[in-house]
DNA sequence: CAGTATCCGATGCGATACTG
DNA sequence: CAGTATCGCATCGGATACTG
C-alpha cells in the first residue's frame, strides 16, 4: 500500500491499518480466533491467498506472532500488545458503525453461517443447564437454513448437519430479523410477538434463551437519527 | 473498493473508511481545513484526481457537504455529524500509532512545509503581543528550507519567499529535531541545550515561544515500549 | 487442516499534463 | 484556484487446483 510521507501519527497507524481486510482480521483475533480455519469461518468472504498474505504483513509488522499451539500440534496466531491496544480502535470504528451504517440490514449481507459462528462465540454457557442442551436454529424467508447448536459444559458446537441428538430446544427464526436481533435493532418480544421469530420447548429454556444468547458487542449503542450511504463506493 | 458481506458494524464503517487516504482526509477537515487547496497543503503527496475522487464518495456518502463559502465565490467543504463523530475513531488511531508507530521519524517523512502548516494551525496566537509578529524559521541538516510566519492578529499566514518584513525572532533548527518536538518525542529545552535549536531575537518573544508553539495533538501520549514495524506492506 | 500456486479480469493508485 | 483527462502499473478479487 505504500507511505503517506508524513510524520502524522494517524497517517502512520493508516499505513499499517487502513487497507482492506486488515480491521476485520484484527477483530477475529480481539475475539478469541485464533487458528487459521477459525480466522476463516469469521471471514467467508476473504480469499484464501489474501487472508495468509495479510497474516503474514501483521506478522512482520509487529501485530501477531504465530506460534505453536498449546497442543503442540498446531500454529496458531495471537495479538502482540500492539495488536490487543487497537481494541480502542476497533470500539469507536464499531460504534461509529453502528450509529451511522445503519440503514438497512442488506440481503447480501445476511449470512445465517456467520451469525452462527458469532453466537457461538458470544454464549453465556454458564446460564444452561450442565448437561448437554441441543438447540435446532431454523432459519426462514430468505436463505433458508438449519442448524444445531450443541452446548455441552465449556464446549459449544454449531453443526450444519443433524447431529443425531434430539433437539431440547426450537428456535424458527426469520434470517433478516435474527439479523436484526443479534445487531439490537430488533426486540426479540417485539419479534415474538410479531411472529418473526418463534421458540419450542420446555418452559425454562424458553424462559432462558434471551439471557444465554449474548448478542453483537455494539447491540447496545443506539443508532444516530439519520444514516450514511455505505453502497458508493465508486 | 466493495463489501465485506457482513452485517458487522466494524465491518460496515470499514466499507466507508478503510480505503487508503480517507483517514487522513477526515484528519484534514476536523482539523478544520475546509478549502480544496487547503486540504492539499495538508496531504502534499496525494494525487489530485484521487483527492477528488475521495471527497465524492465521501459527499455521496454523507460524511462531508460541499457547499457555497461564506464570501459567496468559492465552495467548501465541511463533515456532516456522523463525519464529525469520526473524532474519537481518530483519536484511537492517532494514539495508537503515537504509542506504536513510533521506531523512529524516516528523513522522507519530513516535511518542513508540512510542518509549518501544522504548527500554524495550532499556533496559541493570543499568547503573541498584539501587533504583527514575523518569525523566520531556518531548518537546517536534511531539507535546509526557510520559512516566515507572520502572525497579525487572528491572521496567520506562512511564506516560502522573503515578506520584506524585518523578523522579530529567528528560529534556527534541525530538521529531524523540529519534527521529533512537534511529536513530542524531544523536549524543546534538551533541543536547544545540545545546540538542535537555536533562538534568536527579544528575551520575551524567546522565552514566550515554547508556549505559544502549541504541539501535535498526540504530543503527550507516552510511546509505548517496543514499536512496530511500519515499512513492511509487502 | 492450513496452507501454496497460478491465472485472469477489474479496479485502484500514482504521475503527468491540461483547463475554465 | 479547483479541478479534468489520460495512462500505465500494481494490487485485488475470485476461481480453481494442488499438498504435507
Amino acid at each position: 500500500m505504500g507511505t503517506y510521507r508524513q510524520f502524522c501519527p494517524i497517517a502512520k497507524a493508516s499505513e499499517i491499518l487502513a487497507e482492506r481486510w486488515t480491521f476485520l482480521i484484527v477483530r477475529e483475533l480481539l475475539l478469541g480466533s485464533r487458528r487459521f480455519s477459525e480466522l476463516e469461518w469469521g471471514l467467508p468472504a476473504i480469499p484464501r491467498s489474501l487472508l495468509v498474505h495479510r497474516l503474514r504483513t501483521l506478522e512482520s509488522t509487529g501485530l501477531l506472532v504465530r506460534a505453536q499451539a498449546a497442543n503442540g500440534k498446531t500454529r496458531e496466531y495471537r495479538l502482540t500488545e500492539a495488536g490487543n491496544e487497537l481494541a480502542g480502535v476497533l470500539e469507536q470504528l464499531g460504534t461509529w458503525g453502528q450509529r451511522w451504517a445503519n440503514d438497512e440490514i442488506r440481503p447480501q449481507d445476511t449470512d445465517p453461517s456467520l451469525l452462527m459462528w458469532n453466537m457461538r462465540r458470544r454464549l453465556n454457557k454458564h446460564l444452561l443447564p450442565p448437561r448437554r442442551v441441543v438447540i435446532q436454529f431454523d432459519f426462514e424467508g430468505a436463505k433458508r437454513e438449519t442448524y444445531w447448536l450443541i452446548v455441552d459444559r465449556d464446549d459449544v458446537e454449531v453443526c450444519k448437519t443433524n447431529p443425531g441428538f434430539e433437539p431440547d430446544l426450537f428456535v424458527r427464526a426469520d434470517t433478516w430479523a435474527m439479523h436484526a436481533i443479534w445487531l439490537g435493532r430488533l426486540e426479540l418480544r417485539d419479534a415474538q410477538r410479531s411472529g418473526l421469530i418463534e421458540l419450542v420447548g420446555p418452559r425454562e429454556l424458553v424462559t432462558a434463551f434471551p439471557d444465554w444468547l449474548a448478542l453483537s458487542p455494539f447491540a447496545h449503542v443506539p443508532p444516530a437519527r439519520g444514516a450514511v450511504t455505505v453502497t458508493s463506493n465508486q
